[in-house]
DNA sequence: TAAACTATACGACAGTTTGTAAATTAAATA
DNA sequence: TATTTAATTTACAAACTGTCGTATAGTTTA
């Protein structure tokens, strides 16, 4: 008794699909109502009966993508990281943005959307503060010479900035490689 | 007899404050060629003397912002930095930053518009892929664990991500202060 | 399977925005 | 002051927006 309605289910994807196939065409301000129903092979009117504007599909698109990130990462919510897979959450984070690279491309890369990218940065910018937090307890309140949100602003945005010209360079390195590569230029304390 | 007419540089500058103000009240995509020239007190037809669209807009007050940058930074593109003040070109940048606070808030933090965090990101790319290797030779090719490109990726998100969260918390740091931190968290290698 | 429900399609509407054109007014320069 | 050029004004067609009913098609439930 719980289940949608599958045609609102198709509707919505072909609108998802559709908005994302735009944006490798054009900017998201040429991005119409009129087209972005044309494109979903949807009636333009059917577009109101699920989203206000396009902007609110963009809210509901990146309010998915947290989402989905979030599902994708349990280790790092359930904050148990240990120093030796300090890099195991992040492998899987940048797994799943390989295995979604059109969707990411598009709205955190080549079209960049602020919406999509403020969100992760969020997500990231809390994770990060946990994360620093336990660090600092293990140091015993050592390394008091750099301010703390401070470094979770420089780690977080070094974070999204590496996930960006990663995606835009068309992913040369693998997320393991990466991964690595990335604790390398944190972990220098 | 190279002067440009004044009433031109009058226009221009009324479209571009009207512009910062209504980014102050509304996302980007309510920003009205109507509205702004109403806020500006111009006529709606005399923007069209000036710029194609919003876009067009845009795309030159983002180029000028980045020319007052590139003014401010004469010793960072002279590229003579030496160890011990590493941190004056950034200085100078923060403050040049906390001075037009109202328009790089707007811009960059408040109604993040891509186009300018785009151009500015490209900028400190290009400055810390030269400071790099310059750092590169002067360490005679050692630490090649970390690969170049990656660190640049690092290195340039960090310092725009510090930027734009310094501006979003209302610049709780003097501009020197900051500076330091950000070497701090930058040269532990 | 038939009936009840509901999402989508369709045509239409007023209001807004866009981009351009022509003629006129106002301001700057020489 | 005369000339040049920017800004204003009015007007227009085209596109976009958001919202009506009403009809049609697909889904669920009895």
């Amino acid at each position: 008794m719980n289940r949608v309605d599958p045609r609102i289910l198709r509707t919505r994807q072909l609108l998802k699909d559709a908005f994302v196939e735009l944006l490798g065409e054009m900017d998201v301000e040429k991005i119409t109502v009129n087209r972005l129903a044309e494109r979903a092979t949807i009636n333009r009117v059917t577009f109101y009966l699920h989203y206000r504007d396009i902007p609110d599909l963009m809210d509901k698109m990146s309010e998915e993508m947290l989402e989905d990130i979030k599902r994708i990462l349990p280790e790092v919510l359930s904050a148990r990281w240990t120093v030796r897979d300090e890099e195991a959450p992040l492998v899987s984070l940048l797994e799943h943005i390989e295995g979604n690279a059109k969707f990411y491309k598009a709205v955190l890369a080549d079209r960049r959307i602020p919406i999509f990218t403020e969100r992760l940065l969020k997500l990231i910018t809390e994770l990060l503060s946990e994360h620093v937090e336990r660090k600092r307890i293990e140091a015993g309140a050592a390394n008091h010479q750099v301010q703390k949100d401070i470094a979770v602003w420089y780690g977080s945005s070094a974070l999204i900035g590496v996930i960006v010209s990663w995606l835009r360079n068309d992913m040369p390195y693998t997320p393991h490689y990466l991964a690595k590569q990335f604790v390398i230029l944190t972990s220098r304390y």
